[in-house]
DNA sequence: TCAATACCTTTTCTCGAGATTTTTGTCTAT
DNA sequence: ATAGACAAAAATCTCGAGAAAAGGTATTGA
């Protein structure tokens, strides 16, 4: 009677908007991350739909769709705020990302067939081309760098059949982007990070389980490690 | 200059709502975990408005608030739908509930004070007692059984310090609470859930980790098998 | 001088109506 | 009979204005 079952996905970011809403909600989102409105910031609708170009009630909706993420937190009748961000919390945030991604990691090496080992190394090359240009002088942006690490990260996982632990590592991912922009404008590379994706691109394709989680691990726990060194006025409040 | 860090906590359930929207999102939340609308329901928002007495733009705030439990899913511009169940995403609700909370309660065991060990005993004499009466004849709703066995369950983790396992783990469980009501609706108390629960208990405080983690993980898995004996038409679509 | 109350401003929350898009039903042509 | 297209109908999405609540300020009394 009815049609075929929706994939039970949530909201992905390959596809474009195609409201007036999630167009809204993916630009906050951007502004929020990179730190155009500060965490703990008020954020009064009034102000921001003119700023935006829509009406009250959509970037409501945008507001309560950033509250899925937790980047937005919603205070009963007192509005919305930029969620806070805390060296607490970004501990959080990585040993929480560890036990996800390290899971996921395991199983698509365990199941990932010849196409993914081909994405694998694909988006590796990518991002190592991006390396290149960004030091080679501004050929390349920040932001495609950002984007080619998402992807690579994403698709290292993407042989883990579980749509749930991929649900919450990309909800964790863009809480960890917040900090990892702070410690990235200072150190513009801080660390050998080429060397350690290698190091995993190539446990992964030996399919050397223990090896792959193991260099993973130490590679997000590195960026706590980073977040950690830096002044306290920049993540205190 | 501004006033004190917002917890960074997501909405929970023992406050009382502070918003229409809140309010009937609750409401619809209940609704769908119990089955008046089905898995694959379209929620026509004119319908509903009447329904739970809000207006057409509150009650698609409180649909936007659910897909943030991922109990309905917003397609694009065609409305809602609550989210579709099925035998494969209740295996992953489980496994990854499993990764979740076997972590979380680890913690919990070797970071719990005193005050912890009172209120897990507390939580299951609570739930000991509802199981009694509800044996007993109808003394006691599966209503109130459920919010006890919610609230063991949480106890259990409470002392875990990762907010964000807690959160994901509160979102699974109001998943697998939608196929639990399935499997309880045949058989009344299908296995003895009671002395799985006792012995999760003498391990815990024993600070029997491994115990304490193996027989929570039986525990949960127990609840997949008794799902996957359903008959088929149940849980189809 | 300090505290408490009342008032006023600002902001949020809610509602109903109009514009767009999707869906359904029918008709025609191959 | 099937496929495609056009039109009508339904539902969704968007917007602005009004009601309720929170925050700030000034006034009053001790």
């Amino acid at each position: 009677m009815n049609e075929i079952a929706i994939p039970p996905e949530s909201i992905t970011e390959d596809e474009q908007p195609k409201t007036l809403a999630e167009a809204a909600y993916r630009q906050l989102r951007r502004d929020i991350i990179e730190g155009v409105h500060r965490p703990g910031d008020k954020l009064r609708v009034e102000h921001l739909k003119d700023q935006y170009e829509v009406g009250a009630g959509t970037l409501r909706e945008a507001l309560q769709l950033l509250a899925t993420d937790a980047l937005v937190v919603a205070q009963g009748q007192r509005g919305f705020r930029v969620a806070p961000i805390s060296l607490d919390d970004f501990e959080d945030i990585t040993r929480t990302r560890v036990l996800l991604e390290t899971s996921a990691l395991q199983q698509s090496i365990e199941l990932g067939d010849d196409a993914w080992e081909a994405s694998v190394v694909a988006s590796f090359h990518l991002l190592s081309r991006a390396e290149d240009k960004l030091g080679d002088g501004g050929k390349c942006s920040r932001e495609e760098w950002e984007q080619r690490n998402r992807a690579f990260h994403e698709v290292l996982i993407a042989a883990c059949p579980s749509r749930w632990i991929r649900h919450f590592q990309n909800i964790l991912y863009h809480q960890s982007e917040r900090y990892r922009r702070l410690s990235l404008f200072r150190q513009p590379i801080p660390r050998d990070v080429h060397a350690e994706h290698q190091a995993i691109v190539d446990a992964a394709l030996a399919r050397n389980t223990a090896e792959a989680t193991r260099i993973l691990t130490e590679h997000i726990m590195r960026t706590l490690e980073a977040v950690r060194r830096l002044p306290e006025d920049l993540i205190s409040r």
